[in-house]
DNA sequence: CCTCAGAATGAATGGTCGTTCATTCTTGAT
DNA sequence: ATCAAGAATGAACGACCATTCATTCTGAGG
């Protein structure tokens, strides 16, 4: 699981020196991004300014424009960031050789979905602060479809062998792959909306519930 | 200077005069609410203006802070009035008295979830665009969850008389009911972000499906 | 016809934002 | 030790935003 940048960092324990450091390109990109997700998770997408990202950064102002050339361009790598180490996760489960059990491999692509790495609150936020933008922002629809596509692609072959070797009849992988997506779509909107009415447990119980009505041989 | 030449005479014979009108100040609320929507779907929340709207509405930049103190009251009423125009309908649906079949009451709550008034680009852009800011304003959640609260309390109800009727063992009210609502908003999702990959009429077809296998006597 | 309460206007204001770029500083090669 | 390359800084700038309020205009009641 690609976890390079799952944690956030903190640089340098001891010295808290305002002595300048020269860091290669990449990894002020990635310092940047970082706390893009930080302020938008906070503040709100349209609350977030250039002078709140650099200085969560720890840096200077001008700098978020010298790795990248604008904001709408910082904003656009922030979201293309979240959105492919979502689906990177998802896609190495579903490929991953070293779970043969289907069964098993539906179980772990949940936990994936609903658990520790992609439900906490920052991704989240990011996550539909940008799908927000999606209907006047042609740029935002793309790089998340370009991206889901695949995903979908493969959540659906996943299902299609699930079918084939329980033999459940009736059942449609393409209609139940768009199904099951949009089901943890909206969990996750309801853990970022109503986390009051709505724990991280009820929701794996709910989407669990889901596949098991699907796939009764499989799940449980 | 003669009005036969190039310039555009003041009086055209139905277009909208700039001649001034008074009007009740509940119909200009509603006109401003109005435009808001428009704008948030065609440019994002974020990008909104006071200016913007204005013009949309056909009124002039002060108008905006007389009926409503502030854009942020203005973003906020224009929320309430999605949320609560989405959430009456479904409560009519469900409290009517006109179906008394539970299958076909039911299908009528399917048909306005999915169906125009509500998946509008409009609409749905609205919809989103708050989710997107609710991790970061607590005022966007209470909206929210307070007239969603309701609903769900309803829905759940429903379920759990179509469950005593239909003899639906090991079906719990309370998970199927937020697993609906969960694919109702990702089917809102796919449909605002990837509206090339899923058609409404397929959105109907997937949460039908859903009802289907929850409840097989009711649904087909 | 006149009056005037208050609805509507839009130029002006003060503040905030994204972006620039002259300057400073760091680092590795010499 | 010296230097050049270029990473990093932050004050300054212009653009644009929300909000104000002196002024204009409207229409119902007298």
């Amino acid at each position: 699981m690609s976890d390079a940048s799952g944690t956030v960092r903190e640089v340098s324990p001891d010295t808290r020196s305002k002595r300048r450091q020269i860091r290669p390109k990449a990894e002020r990109r990635q310092q940047l991004i970082d706390a893009t997700i930080r302020c938008i998770a906070q503040h709100g997408l349209s609350a977030v300014t250039m002078q709140m990202v650099t200085s969560e950064a720890g840096l200077s102002v001008g700098i978020a424009n010298l790795h990248f050339e604008s904001k709408d361009n910082l904003l656009r790598e922030t979201l293309r960031f979240v959105a492919e180490e979502y689906h990177s996760g998802q896609i190495e489960i579903m490929e991953g050789s070293e779970i043969t059990d289907l069964g098993a491999r539906l179980d772990a692509l949940l936990d994936f979905q609903l658990g520790r790495g992609v439900t906490q609150r920052q991704k989240m936020s990011v996550w539909f602060a940008y799908y927000g933008e999606a209907g006047a922002r042609p740029v935002y629809q793309k790089i998340v479809s370009t991206v889901d596509r695949l995903a979908a692609r493969k959540l659906e072959a996943l299902f299609a062998e699930i079918i084939r070797e329980g033999q459940y009849l009736d059942a449609d992988p393409h209609d139940l792959a768009t199904g099951y997506s949009a089901l943890i779509d909206g969990l996750h909107l309801g853990l970022l909306v109503t986390p009051r009415e709505l724990s991280k447990r009820r929701a794996r119980a709910v989407a669990r519930a889901f596949l098991r009505r699907a796939f009764p041989q499989h799940i449980r």
